[in-house]
DNA sequence: CTCCGGAATGTTATACCATAACACAACCTG
DNA sequence: CAGGTTGTGTTATGGTATAACATTCCGGAG
């Protein structure tokens, strides 16, 4: 896994960007944020994730279309993620136990298994406690 | 769970056309094959996939913003799917065990679960026969 | 029968997500 | 300097999804 570091302008740009922003933002987010530093234009947006993602500083969330930074770059590539409805913050977990259960499902099929996507949706702790009762 | 049948036309239109289909198709796939029965605009082809993924007979595949028919309609919400990268098939599967290992991770950190999305890339059994020799 | 209201549908326009294709500049190397 | 690689800029376009409003159909109340 190479380091952080040596990372071209744009990708500095839009990984510092995510990284103070701390949760998902859209590709079109990004590029909003960014124009002041410069960046006009789509593809330089997906071309310094690409480099992000390659890296795995960055996730893409697919149930929303959208990015974050990595909050654990010591994972490895077997994580999940738990959205909330609510605020919209994520929760990036280890999932190496439900990895396992699931190549064990796909082997089983004869399927080999290159990537696994866990997203959850539902209502974080500060949501259930902030809003209305208990839920 | 309300019997299939009470479908408006459109859904049940959109339906058969996936069943029909038997792999993934995106919501202007649908439309164009449908284009002859008269559906000539997106929203259309949107609601009718409203209606059918409220019913459970149809699933989203986040990965590939697309729409797939139920394959086991008596699984409930908890499936999962093994998405062939080579051949597009996609098998569904039962991700019982996996889901409570992930209601497990959440309810540890607190999480309200609403909805798991389970999704694995990868090759299935007869692209990793028919190709090459053993991948 | 007529009126009303809800459900489904039709239609237009638009917003949002992503990439192809080509041009240009910086840099390193021989 | 010539030539390659890498990063970048720019324009245009394709693919995904929904907002907003008009229309039609149908069943029940008066």
């Amino acid at each position: 896994m190479p380091p952080p570091d040596d990372l071209p302008r744009n990708a500095v740009l839009v990984l510092d960007f995510l990284l103070t922003h701390g949760r998902p933002a859209s590709a079109y987010r990004i590029l909003d944020a960014l124009r002041p530093q410069g960046i006009a234009a789509p593809p330089t947006v997906y071309r310094a994730l690409d480099r992000l993602l390659a890296r795995g500083l960055v996730h893409r969330v697919e149930s929303l279309n959208a990015f974050v930074a990595c909050a654990r770059p010591d994972h490895g590539e077997d994580n999940g993620f738990a959205i909330c409805g609510d605020c919209g913050q994520v929760a990036e977990f280890s999932g190496r136990a439900v990895h396992r259960a699931l190549g064990a499902i796909a082997a089983a099929q004869g399927f080999e298994l290159a990537h696994a996507t866990i997203e959850l949706a539902g209502r974080c702790a500060a949501c259930r406690g902030s809003e209305a009762c208990h839920g």
